[in-house]
DNA sequence: AGGTTGTGTCGATACTTGTCGATATAGGTC
DNA sequence: GACCTATATCGACAAGTATCGACACAACCT
């Protein structure tokens, strides 16, 4: 990548890429929903545990991990019914991308 | 803090912190600005600077600094009648707080 | 096949936020 | 004082989004 904030004016296109990656952890339900993921001792996570721990919805419940997917910072797979979280390098990137070792 | 993403799942109130910071970062417009006082060889600038560098209006060069002053991101000096923005730790803590040095 | 269960999608609603024009404020100059 | 200039604030509007109830779909079980 190396385009970082610390390194150069960031152009618009990169600006933009890096806001939908922040805007997708600037959530407090999703950044639980990350932190659960993250710190699972398997690595990863079934969907139906978030009902539990979260109190909201089930469609709420199923609308926060596919942002987080869809952004990068998760993955999912599904198997038999359920589905299952885990981390995607997308929450490098981020940490990168504001800065990470230049500090 | 010690209250990272990666160590423990995160209480409401810790989720809710960092999302608003996360939140002042996740905008083009404000990356774009950050990345300009974050690149700046005298680590400030003139919030005159930017009406010429982003292609918004007056009040809204106004409104996004303000966003990233009240998250911590940047920190404000007024001299004379022109406003001067420099980096502060919040941005230091975001990249804590996502894990940094853990991954 | 029929029923149950986990999960995604749809539609509606309420709330938030980015943007701008108009106006206010405050520091500098004459 | 009167004027100019740099910023902030206000009010309004448009666009986006978090949430939920209702429904759809798919995988399992008997």
């Amino acid at each position: 990548m190396s385009c970082c904030v610390l390194t150069a004016p960031l152009n618009i296109k990169q600006s933009e890429r890096l806001a939908e990656k922040l805007k997708s952890l600037a959530d407090p339900v999703r950044l639980r929903l990350l932190s659960i993921v993250a710190t699972a001792h398997t690595g990863e996570v079934c969907a139906c545990d978030f009902l539990g721990k979260l109190e909201k919805s089930q469609p709420t419940i199923s609308h926060h991990p596919s942002q987080l997917v869809k952004a990068g910072i998760l993955s999912r797979k599904q198997r038999g019914k359920w589905a299952w979280y885990r981390l995607a390098d997308g929450l490098c990137d981020v940490r990168e991308a504001l800065g990470e070792g230049c500090c």
